[in-house]
DNA sequence: TAAGATTAGTTATGCGGATAACGTTAGGCG
DNA sequence: CGCCTAACGTTATCCGCATAACTAATCTTA
């Protein structure tokens, strides 16, 4: 693929991130939450309460991350902590009332947001939408490489420039 | 939009984002680079020497966060600023000799990372995919916010600002 | 020309997210 | 049983990016 082919994808992948971002924090401002924590809550909302390592995994974030949102989460009232029976080591997140009232009203936004984002398109490319970036997503995954098939042998590029 | 939908495609931007910034910043990592930084190189390479507050606006991001990023790159040699002629105001950012260098092994970097966002996609596909994204991106638009349907006259508001 | 508004840049601060290093608890297995 | 490893969570630190508040220079314009 050529650099200006290459740019093209990769910039507008950039700048697609940088605006749905930022309308995100537009919408979230709001009701006090800054964007990723309303990714935080809509998972417990749609899978009950759970270990932070789950909430990790399922919003595709470092434990780090976690440990610093749930706490202000947290503080904010939001949500509730509380260590798993059964083993010490985890932390239980899950919504409290607050907080599931508040996620309601994210939801509202999330679909303002989602119409917002696909104004103009076709109701097919709408549909088809979600795939064609979950394909995207999962081609350059690092957290969960799997194997596509030509494209690049583990091992380094066949020439490396830096000469 | 019912919820799920508009999950779907929201839930599917915020992951692209996550992941394509983490194989960006994967590749960048062995030149000493962080995600955000290329594309303020590869614009330097594709626009010439230009004003930060011109930078801003092409990449899409605030000033101060041009200020930092620019300060950084200049510390490491790779770019240079100095005050520009006829305007005491601005400062004038270009790339160095190694900065340009580095840039363009940067942009096989980008060549790579395109071709593996792509990977397993139509030819059809890959080429519409860079408008369809703009599209979205500009419908989220806040920075440059162009009226979508007549929503907002363009000229003067109706009611005035605090006087 | 002098006053006001606009523009460029910086500093301070806050958040999301990453990695690295650490302590603690569970679990596997000689 | 005791040890070693793996897993969960936390802290510290770094970066990009944002907003708010400020300085300094330029442009308007009255």
């Amino acid at each position: 693929m050529d650099f200006d082919q290459a740019d093209a994808v990769n910039q507008a992948i950039r700048l697609l991130s940088l605006r749905h971002r930022a309308r995100i924090a537009e919408l979230l401002a709001p009701h006090g939450l800054h964007p990723g924590q309303e990714a935080l809550l809509l998972e417990l909302a749609r899978t009950g309460p759970m270990i932070q390592a789950q909430l990790s995994e399922a919003l595709g974030v470092e434990r780090p991350s976690v440990t610093l949102m749930a706490r202000k989460l947290e503080a904010a009232g939001h949500i509730r902590r509380s260590s798993a029976p059964g083993d010490q080591r985890a932390t239980v997140v899950e919504l409290t009332d607050g907080g599931r009232a508040l996620t309601d009203q994210v939801k509202q936004l999330w679909c303002v947001l989602a119409q917002e984002t696909v104004a103009g398109l076709s109701a097919g490319t709408v549909a088809e939408l979600p795939g064609l970036l979950r394909t995207l997503a999962r081609n350059v995954d690092t957290r969960h490489p799997h194997r596509r098939r030509d494209d690049a042998a583990p091992g380094p590029r066949p020439e490396d420039p830096p000469a």
